[in-house]
DNA sequence: ATTAAATACATGTACATACATCTATTTTTT
DNA sequence: AAAAAATAGATGTATGTACATGTATTTAAT
């Protein structure tokens, strides 16, 4: 959908004032997507990611600041992510040996597990809902870090 | 900044699954980028959004939906946000006489000013931060419309 | 005309963000 | 070594999202 259709305006003043109101849209469109087939197994975006970033450093375990060094969401409050991960036990919280004051994170096997099904059902949603071939997605890739360039 | 640094990970499987990345990344970085603005003036991203919406059809009222359907994130609680912007009395709401189930929403005079001061001082932010020529921003419109053409 | 269905919006709940503050540790300074 | 500063992370608060439910009003069905 064009972005005039899903916002009913089509008042933007320059092309870079729509491309920023097209990535925000982009961005919800894509969580909505990916929310929606999250929610069968009772996670949210959000602690997928934490569990993606857990996952990448498995069997090590990560302290909460480098879990929210990863997070796409610079201002995510990892430590109530983790609340409820260790709730449903996907993660467990330890405090680190070396030093009291961080708390070590680790995955547990059904966070693991719970992962690899997410991850198997998000391929096809992936390729039947986005609409880019890896050419096209290369480009989009060089532009948005361009868009960022100055800080 | 490239994604890579930004969010400490360099596995990203595939082209497209970094471009879903770095839609997100970047939606939360122009967030962050706008709000800090905002918040001199005593507004969200998401209040600004909505007085923008009301300023738009001013002086003409909205309703509640029609204010709904021109959000970016069409799951945002316009109630809710409303209820801020009544407090600081930057819109007002009254029931409307053709249907009582309607609420009639108004931007007051002050919404209408803090509005244009917010404007003019977030003009030169973008212009400072968002690197990105109206040819390179009308080629990013592209990608991400194409993006989400599946629906 | 009366009842049923639909609609508009307010409100409740769980989760998340953004940011400030507090507590327990560790590191640095003197 | 003792005091001060820095750090890690937990926790509080206001706001927002996502979604379900409730209430008033209007429209449609019988």
């Amino acid at each position: 959908m064009k972005l005039e259709q899903a916002i009913q305006s089509d008042k933007f003043g320059t092309q870079v004032q729509k491309a920023a109101l097209n990535v925000l849209y982009t961005a919800w469109w894509l969580k909505t997507l990916i929310s929606k087939e999250l929610k069968k197994y009772g996670l949210t975006h959000e602690q997928y990611n934490v569990l993606r970033i857990l996952k990448g450093k498995h069997p090590e375990l990560m302290c909460v600041r480098d879990i929210g060094n990863r997070m796409i969401e610079k201002s995510s409050n990892v430590p109530r992510i983790l609340d409820r991960l260790e709730l449903k036990k996907f993660a467990e919280r330890s405090t680190s040996n070396i030093d009291k004051r961080e708390t070590a994170i680790n995955i547990t096997t059904s966070g693991l597990q719970v992962l690899e099904e997410v991850y198997q059902k998000l391929i096809p949603v992936f390729m039947e809902h986005i609409a880019l071939g890896e050419e096209d997605a290369k480009q989009l890739n060089t532009l948005l870090e361009r868009m960022r360039e100055n800080e």
